[in-house]
DNA sequence: ACGCCATTGCAACTTTGTTGCAAAATATTT
DNA sequence: AAATATTTTGCAACAAAGTTGCAATGGCGT
């Protein structure tokens, strides 16, 4: 199965062993295309893992570069996977961040890019997070 | 004292109760010039205040416009003092945030704007936050 | 197949956020 | 200015979210 596959490639590029754990939760970030918080995986996922083995996940996803958090006025930080060119610690995301206030749905938008922003002397940007929030298409009528 | 009497005066001006509480923090967020998070909040008056009165405390002055959240990846929303535009139910911000990764401290860059976002087909944004995290102009060396 | 090292699950705990209700404070009426 | 109505507060109890240490398990290299 090619998905399968990938997902073993994924985890081994980025010197991780490789175990269910990691493989069934990396596979919902792909399966499911969109952002997921923690709620959502230790729902989907509650009776094969322990919630400390989902937040160490995550956590060690988001070190290597695989997946990266997107900020919410919630409480509910959100994970997606990263683009190709994420390494450790070096997240670079310019697309932008949709979440619907409807169905709570977290979609990254690739085709418009977070535009380049000039900040006052002595600050230094590292990472820029530009959300949008609102209502999406599926939930529009 | 100047200070306190246009506190008393926001509080009024949104139909809210004079309060012990309400004008503590609500000098706080003027004080400190910058966004704050709960747990900023708790520690300066904790000793006043009990932890649920902050809560809603700051649910209300969100609800009436007085302040609004800051998204964030660190499961600490943070808020700030609205600009006199907004109103109840009505936020409107387009200046950006930015979080400084190393003392913390939040500031509302009133000078950059928030560009206009054009979403694809069928998404209708109801509000934009544009947060930058990094290095701000005291921490730099 | 063996042994080492990384990962997992469990338990216990801390922190964060929520809810109901009685007491206290604020606002309103007279 | 006092009495009443209304709102807000603090407490207690709880629920949810996140953390840590440690023994047991499972993955990986030889």
């Amino acid at each position: 199965m090619h998905t399968q596959l990938s997902i073993i490639d994924t985890l081994k590029k980025h010197n991780l062993s490789v175990t269910d754990a990691r493989k069934n939760i990396l596979s919902l970030f792909s399966q499911s295309g969109n952002a997921l918080a923690h709620a959502d995986i230790e729902q989907t996922s509650s009776a094969e893992f322990d919630r400390v083995t989902i937040y160490r996940t995550l956590q060690t996803f988001v070190e290597k570069g695989i997946i990266h958090t997107i900020p919410s006025s919630d409480n509910s930080v959100r994970y997606a996977l990263c683009k190709d060119e994420c390494a450790a610690g070096n997240h670079h995301h310019n697309h932008i961040h949709f979440i619907c206030d409807n169905c709570g749905i977290t979609y990254c938008i690739d085709q418009i890019t977070v535009p380049k922003i000039q900040l006052p002397q002595g600050f230094k940007a590292s990472q820029t997070d530009l959300i949008v929030s609102g209502t999406c298409n599926k939930c529009e009528q």
